[in-house]
DNA sequence: ATGCTAATTGACCGGTCGGCCAGTTAATTA
DNA sequence: TAATTAACTGGCCGACCGGTCAATTAGCAT
């Protein structure tokens, strides 16, 4: 069953399972999701994914912590690799986090079930990123290229929450008289969010 | 068991099943809850709760519709009591929605579980909050004293999802470093929000 | 070749699921 | 008061749940 030699690879198998129970219960949630649905769409028996992985909840936490730190890594790699921050950095920053949410609708549908979940292991993972991203807030601020009275980690938190809800409320929000496409909520998102909503006298 | 008289009630009934029903599916989503934990939770044979909601799909259709309406209907009101807006106006609605989700975690929740679902229908209630809203804003606008280049619509979604997923996100950013708490947050978001992030000359 | 280990299978377990149904009981109406 | 209706109950159904286990099978070292 497992390759078309007929020949036995765990490793692509574990991968298989894995990637079988990324797409159902990033989809349907962890209580929506059966092991033998997962079974099935792996093409696998389910007593082998008990065998690899122990139990369903074990499975999620895997799932989970594969694809956030996946996430991680990437958007780390992103921020750490422009230097010398000012403020059209931020803005191409955002630019691209808004980007990236737009290419991997699953990972904001994630986001949304380790919220319910009020998972505390997830967080963890982008403290990191949220220190590493109000570092440079804080170094353009220095410059006087940003106002310095509000807290870098907010400025950071901001920008993230509204392109985060943005997508997972999507479902909502596209029903709403007046509501434009993502590249117009953005573009009102970047100017209102570096110019402010007050006219400049 | 229907009340300490022994005497029937069916109104009573439907509503402490409802009740019931509601706190579950907000706590633990849809596919978590079974029938018998609403049936005991209020009291209720399960039987019952089929006769007089039929399944467990319409139960759940009519918590989410009955807690939606409820939430336009207190939202449409306050925002109808306001007349003249201008911008202190928009301001303190702001401060208003924000410290309602505060209030109201189960609303939170709920938004959360009908995204996830990608629920239609409850999108459609608040679509006419969302153009009462943008009318208020238009007029601020009107007036010059809101920058009249930003799409009405999107200002009202800018600060809902500002405000929706800082508590949808908690589980999370309350781990991240330098980050505040909910008055401080709000306290930078409507700096910025008005001011813009940067530098006034 | 011969063990040894791990991957893999299918059958099976007790338990729970949503839903149904025949019956009982309480209010309402004629 | 008799008949009707609707609220309400307990028991049952087939399906499915997550998990276990003994038995096969394939790769690998000796």
């Amino acid at each position: 069953m497992n390759t078309s030699t007929g020949t036995r690879d765990p490793d692509l198998t574990r991968e298989r399972i894995l990637e079988a129970a990324h797409t159902l219960f990033v989809a349907k949630g962890f209580a929506a999701v059966s092991m033998r649905e997962i079974a099935a769409h792996s093409g696998v028996t389910k007593s082998l994914i008990h065998h690899h992985f122990g139990n369903k909840e074990a499975l999620w936490e895997l799932v989970k912590e594969r694809a956030f730190s996946a996430y991680a890594e990437g958007q780390e790699a992103e921020l750490r690799a422009a230097d010398v921050p000012d403020a059209e950095l931020l803005r191409n920053a955002i630019i691209s986090y808004f980007a990236f949410l737009q290419a991997n609708p699953e990972v904001v549908r994630l986001f949304a079930w380790t919220h319910l979940d009020e998972d505390q292991h997830c967080g963890r993972l982008d403290a990191e990123l949220v220190r590493l991203g109000a570092e440079r807030v804080r170094q353009v601020q220095a410059r006087g290229q940003l106002r310095a009275d509000v807290n870098p980690a907010h400025v950071v938190t901001m920008f993230v929450n509204a392109c985060t809800q943005w997508f997972e409320a999507r479902a909502h929000h596209s029903q709403w008289p007046g509501v434009g496409n993502d590249a117009e909520y953005l573009d009102d998102f970047l100017k209102v969010f570096f110019e402010g909503l007050l006219p400049r006298s």
